[in-house]
DNA sequence: TTCAATTTGAAAATGTTTTTCAATTTGGAG
DNA sequence: CTCCAAATTGAAAAACATTTTCAAATTGAA
């Protein structure tokens, strides 16, 4: 007989966390507010299995730590600015992106993986400084 | 007295493999054709150091692993679009791209190098073979 | 209440990348 | 050419994130 999960006071503690958290964490984000009686592999074995559940959404970041998302927070637009010159990732919400996107689909036929979009070049305190 | 680098046969051989290596490469991928005297701690120090000259071009796959791409030098601006299935990147020229500087010069505070911008995603034959 | 299936924590294992450090190599100055 | 400071190297250890192992605890349906 196929039972889902097992409810259990991790589970439910992850899960809280996960929704307390901002449009995108990590497991350490998890990790450094969850209580004692959570241990780390735990964490990682129910974050698995939230992804499974398609609950959450799992990407591998610019920077190339693992983000998750709470896939109902997840309705926003947003691309990183990355810094040349200092390394600072930035990532924006912003409504240009889907102005550039449909740009590149229609004009160029190709499908951007808008959570993946980067454009590198300096930041302003870095763009100031080298004035 | 600023010396750029030495030259080593090390370096020269990781630079000899980078080049014949096709677009996209990792480090286990100039490894398995390095001869024994060269170790991966120095693979993993030379890309490094190429990789802030500028010669080459560091990124994270969709995968999680990182990879390297050779960057020929060229004048003309680039904006490239690159395929997370089969790798394809392609160089377009268009207006747009100005349209994009100057939206995040005037709105993020952030002045993006336009001759090296990626958009990865989906190119049209992956697209539709996909769906 | 019973009990098989699931979940758990701790520790060990994995795999990749970085750091440490002593020895070697490099290339410009003399 | 010789000298020597700076850069580079390999090996081993460290760092780090993630997975696996396994015995013990828990869950929940019958």
């Amino acid at each position: 007989m196929a039972r889902n999960h097992y409810q259990t006071k991790q589970r439910d503690s992850i899960l809280n966390i996960i929704q307390t958290l901002s449009h995108e964490f990590t497991i350490k984000d998890i990790y450094q507010q969850i209580s004692a009686d959570t241990s780390l592999t735990t964490i990682y074995r129910v974050v698995d299995s939230l992804e499974k559940d398609g609950l959450i959404h799992k990407s591998v970041g610019v920077d190339g730590n693992i983000y998750y998302e709470y896939i109902k927070k997840c309705h926003c637009n947003h691309f990183y600015l990355k810094c040349d010159h200092c390394g600072k990732l930035t990532h924006i919400e912003c409504d240009f992106i889907d102005e550039l996107s449909n740009h590149i689909i229609h004009d160029h036929k190709f499908f951007p993986e808008k959570e993946h979009i980067i454009i590198n070049g300096l930041c302003n305190h870095c763009y100031e400084e080298m004035s």
